[in-house]
DNA sequence: GAGCCGTGGTA
DNA sequence: TTACCAAGGCT
């Protein structure tokens, strides 16, 4: 017992035990992880944690299984060229990701003999790992005593010891308090049970306390404030820009697929040609950043896409029957052939939009991504 | 440290 | 519809 200065009320602290009885009795099957009691390979966490970074559990799912099956081990996955990761990847988001966990299966495979390092220090030097992740799989993955402090944590952590601090200012005093929490035995379930709590019990709306293993030592609950932690400053509103696509079709039916930079905004992914996304380019004058010249024809409409940090708006140029030479970084490809390299959402809107207003919505449904 | 970087689900 | 947000990392 210790006494809350700013209320004058006597807290008891939450206990690891409390919170790994509760996950014995709750922890969710996922695909990544292994039976009750066994340790999960390096390779399989490492995989679920990158993919698993700023989004959704549903969403990954399909994806972790499928990369398992094409490379079962990290050596498969290393020799693979990056534009299959990439393709394979599509539609997940934050490529980014992509890009490094390619970077990081070679690193391991050629310099560490195909062995995660087994600390948080060594982990953390791997490109796409920081401080979350190397914790994450040093304590799931080898049992090393790490905190893995991500979203769910800070919220459930700012909740319990009512750390009212706005983020980021607050996260050094989680992290700190997460630390003192990790206990010697059971540090990789201790993890996962802070993530479950988060994900299932501790919620961003709704929370269900009564539930909760740490109904008792919430200082948050008992304050009365448990809704409103954690304390975040007001996020700036997203502008929108504009950008042309462009659309073309030769006469055997192939379409134009450009490889975009590597880096920045979708970068390394497949597309239609268009104009730089990330700045504001007025429809009207968009011609210039056309592919090559051809009878382009301005689609009805446009396609909206929202990013983290501003809405695309897109027009649409489409030009049928072209006979010209696919520009450098560029390709004809069929549509198979499209669905094979996988484009980013932001992308097949505008592509499904133009296979809609030239052959009609069935054209448009073929692009759809099918379960394998 | 703050901006950049996707996507889909939810209320 | 808008707004928030989900197992963050990089620059």
């Amino acid at each position: 017992m210790t006494l809350d200065q700013r209320n004058g009320n006597f807290v008891t602290a939450p206990s690891a035990a409390d919170l790994l009885a509760w996950y014995d009795r709750h922890r969710r099957s996922l695909p990544w992880r292994a039976p009750a009691g066994e340790r999960p390979a390096p390779y399989r966490v490492w995989l679920s944690e990158i993919m698993l970074q700023q989004t959704t559990v549903a969403a990954v799912a399909g994806y972790f299984v499928d990369f398992i099956r094409r490379w079962p081990s990290v050596e498969d996955l290393a020799a693979a060229p990056t534009e299959e990761v990439m393709s394979a990847w599509a539609g997940l988001g934050y490529y980014a990701r992509a890009r490094n966990l390619h970077a990081c299966a070679k690193v391991v495979a050629e310099e560490f003999d195909g062995r995660f390092p087994d600390t948080e220090q060594g982990l953390r030097a791997l490109p796409g790992i920081g401080p979350y992740t190397a914790g994450a799989i040093a304590a799931i993955a080898f049992d090393r005593r790490a905190a893995a402090v991500d979203g769910n944590v800070e919220r459930v952590m700012s909740r319990v010891f009512r750390v009212e601090t706005p983020m980021p200012q607050g996260k050094p005093e989680i992290r700190a308090r997460t630390e003192a929490l990790v206990p010697e035995d059971r540090p990789g379930d201790f993890a996962q049970a802070l993530m479950d709590l988060g994900a299932t019990i501790c919620t961003p709306r709704k929370p269900a306390c009564a539930l909760c293993p740490w109904m008792e030592p919430c200082q948050g609950r008992a304050a009365g404030v448990v809704e409103t932690l954690p304390r975040k400053a007001p996020k700036a509103e997203r502008p929108v820009k504009r950008a042309a696509v462009f659309w073309a079709e030769a006469p055997d039916g192939s379409v134009l697929l450009a490889r975009r930079p590597p880096k920045g905004l979708l970068g390394g992914t497949e597309g239609p040609w268009s104009s730089e996304l990330t700045s504001d380019t007025d429809p009207a004058e968009a011609l210039v950043h056309a592919p090559f010249p051809a009878d382009w024809a301005r689609l009805a409409g446009t396609v909206e896409h929202g990013f983290t940090h501003f809405t695309l708006q897109m027009t649409v140029f489409a030009a049928t029957g072209v006979a010209a030479e696919a520009p450098a970084g560029a390709r004809w490809a069929t549509l198979d052939e499209l669905k094979e390299a996988g484009l980013p959402t932001a992308l097949m809107k505008p592509a499904a939009h133009a296979l809609a207003a030239l052959h009609g919505p069935a054209a448009a449904k073929r692009l759809r991504k099918r379960p394998k």
